[in-house]
DNA sequence: AAAAGAAAAACGAACGTTCGTGTTTTTCAG
DNA sequence: CTGAAAAACACGAACGTTCGTTTTTCTTTT
């Protein structure tokens, strides 16, 4: 038999880290075992040594191939956005959140299993930098904000933006991973809304606007 | 031999849920062998089955256990806030949720193999109705406040309040278990004051204050 | 025939649980 | 007061599986 094409392996892998990922997620990485994968992946067990040399090794390449996923999705979700603290731009940010999170619920899981069972060993750099990634993405726009003086002095827009996108994202995986069933006592959207408004006003200056009883005219700031 | 004493069973249990703790929060639920357990608290594998009839047994009993310690402490938490929405209840908070992360950090440990490896069976309730346990209980204050016209009228303080707790309690959560190392690019102390600034300008009414340079006088609203 | 992927068999170790057997203390008949 | 039966905890060998991995044996294509 010759060598399999790079594309027909790639195929082979695909299907056995398919099986395997949906495995783990539903039992735990130490809980599935190798025949398990191997039946569900329609192979035999000692076929999956050919292409992997241990079952953390499977896990390592669902991770990492998942990983590049995740950041292009983000970058996607990211790039939409103009103007990052506008109220419009938080609501929208806040719906693609709630759509990654459960497009790839089975990520976060992994993330759960690798914080259990590996100390976290190969998500460590999701989190670390976080806000200076975010700085770096949005600087011109952070910038602009600070210097047009749209935001309290006291203020780091990265910071704030950081704030916001942790909220929308573990209030989702709540949501999705814990049964959470509502937990804030509204509908999904209302949640993006109500925290967009209080963030808006918490980040943003409000020139003389907004008095109680006021409607809101949303756009008396010109610049 | 007479049967022992119900405290001194309780002690028993105590150190094979004490052995078994460690070892699943370092493992994971599934790679902990009840061999280990017994090893480990000292005592033999039958003898473990003399007090459980299961290793998930095991479990339910550390996690039921933990379960009210940790209501407890927040109870405890709640107790002391005398203004639910006032920044420096809101920054004392925050440290209270820090400290609570970490010292019980086995605990959300163990929430996460419970989420993997048993779908959340027995934390379930953690996150239901959140919001309304949280609305019961500061119940006099948030009316107070919204009489009061203190906050804005669109806001729901309870809402609010809960949007401060999780906030806090991720952020420390992230910091603790996903090797966050200060993933807001601030120190602990400086996160606490930013989201408890950000929180209270978007939360509260701030009646003609706070305009661009104008140092804060805190104590304008009067009635 | 040669090469390599696929399948199956085999291996030793470890698993959760059961079971039989100590070991120790109480009970109570004598 | 004695000592045997009873009761219940402690123990570890043993059971039947299952584990991850290795080795061997097909099967298929060059």
């Amino acid at each position: 038999m010759p060598k399999l094409s790079p594309s027909a392996i790639e195929k082979n892998k695909g299907r056995i880290e398919e099986a395997a990922k949906k495995l783990f997620i539903k039992q735990g990485f130490h809980a599935t075992s190798m025949r398990n994968i191997a039946g569900r992946a329609g192979t035999s067990l000692g076929n999956v040594y050919n292409y992997y040399r241990t079952k953390e090794e499977i896990l390592g390449s669902i991770i990492g191939k998942y990983q590049t996923t995740i950041d292009g999705r983000l970058r996607a979700i990211f790039d939409e956005i103009d103007e990052p603290l506008k109220p419009e731009s938080l609501v929208r940010f806040g719906q693609q959140i709630k759509k990654m999170v459960n497009d790839h619920h089975d990520f976060w899981l992994l993330m759960y299993i690798d914080v259990l069972e590996f100390e976290n060993r190969h998500f460590r750099k999701m989190f670390e930098g976080l806000v200076h990634n975010l700085r770096r993405r949005f600087a011109t726009q952070f910038e602009e904000l600070k210097s047009r003086g749209a935001v309290h002095d006291d203020v780091d827009p990265a910071v704030g933006f950081t704030a916001v996108y942790m909220q929308f994202f573990n209030y989702f995986l709540v949501e999705k991973l814990f049964g959470g069933n509502h937990h804030f006592g509204l509908t999904d959207e209302q949640v993006i809304t109500q925290l967009t408004g209080m963030y808006c006003r918490g980040l943003l200056q409000n020139r003389g606007a907004s008095r109680k009883g006021a409607k809101r005219k949303t756009k008396t700031q010109s610049g």
